[in-house]
DNA sequence: ATATTTTAAGACATAATAGTATTAAATCTT
DNA sequence: AAGATTTAATACTATTATGTCTTAAAATAT
């Protein structure tokens, strides 16, 4: 069941790093989130870069340099990440991907979807970065290997 | 929010189709089904060899051949069609996709993750192509465009 | 028997995703 | 000012997913 790519989970666990191990608007050396991780480098760095250009993340260079979150991790979303990463339609278009599809002209899996859909949908919708910081620390969840 | 692939989203509209449109144990043409559903005939024959040689369908070459359901529609659940064109496991790799994840390791999204996941499965589990094809004639439900 | 219809099988092509490498720009240290 | 560190940007490679095409095999019809 592979809701999210590759990308966007990076993405998330990055960002729960951050949050949850560092002190608020620390900046944190890619290499670092990375090698935690268990990430490559370059790829998590491109994702950062869509992060960082949509105001998500704020980056510095040059040593001691790094990312961090631009905003109060109050402010930012799950479902802003997964956006981000993933389009801005990622809750929309659904499991038969029929088009112009809807309550309209509902397919025959429509009913018991968009129910489960817009439920996880309000998860994301609900859970901020603090939140889930906290919880991390709280419970000693794990975010890598 | 693409959790199926493509060719099990066809899988699944094909044989629904076969079920709603089509009397019980009828072979029907794939040109026929590809065309009513808009779907690539050799895409949809490839997938259908999966169906066939997993004994979900049952083929027959020649004039008036085509694919028919092996066995009552009642006992073919819309998992079935799942795991056999997704993998066995899809049920079990979840969002996070960390290695050797679960409750004794949980991940943060674990907790609203895990039962919306065992949910959806339930229904997939339940829901037989017989009901589905009854009710896609009952209420009128689409497949295609 | 021969030609026609239809699925089976596999080769081939294209597109999307994932991952790697290189160079440039910014910042710091000395 | 020079060199080291670190992110930015771009280009390149690899893998997977998707789609197309060709040939073979089975069954029918004439
Ligand atoms: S579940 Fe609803 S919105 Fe999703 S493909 Fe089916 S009809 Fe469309
Ligand atoms: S939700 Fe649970 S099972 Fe899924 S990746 Fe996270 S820890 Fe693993």
């Amino acid at each position: 069941m592979k809701v999210l790519s590759k990308s966007c989970v990076y993405g998330l666990r990055a960002l729960l790093y951050i949050v949850s191990e560092k002190p608020r608007g620390a900046f944190v050396n890619i290499g670092e989130i990375s090698e935690q991780l268990n990430i490559s480098f370059h790829f998590l760095t491109k994702t950062f870069q869509v992060l960082t250009q949509a105001g998500i993340l704020q980056s510095y260079r040059g040593p001691n340099g790094g990312v961090a979150l631009a905003r109060p991790a109050e402010e930012v979303f799950l479902i802003d990440i997964i956006h981000l990463l993933e389009g801005p339609g990622f809750f929309d278009n659904c499991l038969l991907g029929l088009a112009g599809c809807g309550e309209a002209a509902p397919c025959p899996v429509h009913d018991f979807w968009i129910s489960h859909k817009a439920a996880l949908k309000e998860e994301f919708r609900t859970a901020s970065l603090a939140q889930m910081g906290a919880r991390i620390n709280m419970k000693k969840l794990r975010l890598g290997p």
